[in-house]
DNA sequence: CTCATTTGACCCTA
DNA sequence: TAGGGTCAAATGAG
């Protein structure tokens, strides 16, 4: 869990945000401290109606705690559960948050702002804010993968922002690129690109992190109530897409092993620090039988093809902004979902993706869906699926990594 | 005018 | 201190 939990602690260029956590009240603790329970009293339910072909995702004397607690219906917990995370970003958005986008804004913008020339002549005292202790160096989004292809074009769009001839191959400079959509959405993947030694037509690309955006004009708005994963997906939960996108040219297309899925590293670089990580303290058992995917399949996996079996499934779908700016309310859309066979996908953004004067609503949502809050980034950041609730044998489990 | 790229400087890590 | 990653002003393209 970096630090950049719960109050957002600093992008991936190092630049500081706003602790909001810092400042956070007994009651944001409070609720949060609910949640975690919460979540884990809806793990034991989840777990109850399974056999479980991997290990307990917590440890069995909690399990059992909550699970003689006899909880309330899963419904009802997700219902507060959800409840007490708008409560708590709303928190945040009033405390941490501060002068809302105003105040995130403020404090990227006042990051080192140099003049060719006269630079660092003041860093001394008094100066603009100098980069503070922060990294600013590959202390960011974790390895992916290296691949060697014969085109740029990796489905994602990147924007270059630096070159730089290397040591090691003075001919192939070292081109880097960062995600199109990291001011919008913070997404924090990053490409290098070389052309290789071998074959000067082909390109060596590294990858770093994550994709944790979407691109707007795909992004489904909102679940529909008549769709659902495709049959072999029942189990299905993902997050994120990943490099190469699914329509990458490249030679990869990653099918990511649920261990890989929820990578903590994965976890705590993404998007995920904002909400999960709040939960926290949550390891994850995932089934062998379910299909994990990063990529563009996500969307299948929430808003895909109907399939007429679970056509009857009702589906909640929640969305919580942490925005800056942006409403915080958590809105319940479909709530009519039973326990048995529901599914909900829950989006939400963590503050410190924000981005300057997030208030303005540039997403996709707000075409008559209302599932989500008009934020910038609740779009991008996070849909997953609880696929299939608790009965039937089922043995999802849906569980969080510190 | 807006946005992407170029490029030199800055700064962190080893 | 060298090497490498990132920033941001300058520049160019659409």
């Amino acid at each position: 869990m970096a630090s950049s939990s719960a109050g957002g602690a600093a992008d991936g260029d190092g630049r500081s945000s706003p602790r909001a956590a810092a400042a956070a009240p007994r009651e944001l603790v409070d609720d949060l401290i609910d949640v975690r329970e919460r979540a884990t009293m809806l793990q034991t339910i989840l777990l109850q109606g399974s056999s479980p072909p991997t290990p307990m995702p917590m440890p069995m004397s909690e399990a059992s705690r909550y699970a003689s607690a006899a909880p309330e219906g899963t419904s009802e917990l997700i219902d507060r559960i959800m409840s007490r995370l708008a409560s708590a970003l709303s928190t945040l958005d009033t405390t941490g948050g501060g002068g809302g986008g105003g105040q995130l804004g403020q404090v990227q913008q006042q990051g080192r702002r140099r003049k060719k020339g006269a630079a660092a002549v003041d860093g001394s005292g008094s100066g603009p804010q100098r980069r503070s202790n922060t990294t600013r160096r590959r202390s960011h989004s974790p390895f992916v993968e290296t691949i060697t292809t014969s085109t740029l074009d990796d489905g994602k769009s990147w924007r270059k922002y630096g070159q730089k001839i290397i040591q090691d191959s003075p001919n192939n400079p070292r081109s880097y690129y960062r995600c199109t959509h990291k001011p919008d959405q913070g997404c924090r993947a990053t490409r290098q690109v070389q052309t290789s030694d071998a074959n000067p037509s082909e390109f060596v690309i590294s990858y770093y992190g994550q994709h944790t955006c979407r691109d707007p004009s795909t992004i489904p708005l909102v679940i529909q109530e008549d769709t659902t994963p495709p049959p072999d997906c029942a189990n299905l939960i993902s997050f994120g897409s990943t490099v190469g996108g699914g329509s990458a040219s490249s030679t990869h297309t990653a099918v990511v092993p649920p261990q890989a899925a929820f990578d903590p590293m994965t976890m705590t670089s993404s998007s995920f620090s904002g909400l999960f990580g709040i939960i926290g303290g949550y390891s994850c058992s995932l089934p062998a039988q379910a299909s994990y995917r990063c990529g563009s399949e996500e969307v299948h996996s929430s808003s895909g093809s109907p399939s007429p079996a679970a056509a009857q499934q009702p589906a909640a779908v929640v969305g919580s902004a942490a925005g800056v700016a942006g409403s915080s309310a958590t809105a319940v859309v479909g709530s009519s979902a039973g326990v048995a066979g529901s599914s909900a996908t829950v989006g939400s953004a963590p503050a410190e993706y924000w981005p300057r004067g997030g208030a303005s609503s540039d997403m996709a949502c707000g075409r008559g869906t209302g599932s989500f809050p008009s934020s910038p980034s609740s779009l991008g950041f996070m849909t997953g699926s609880f696929g299939s609730f608790g009965d039937a044998g089922d043995d999802d489990l849906f569980g969080f990594d510190p």
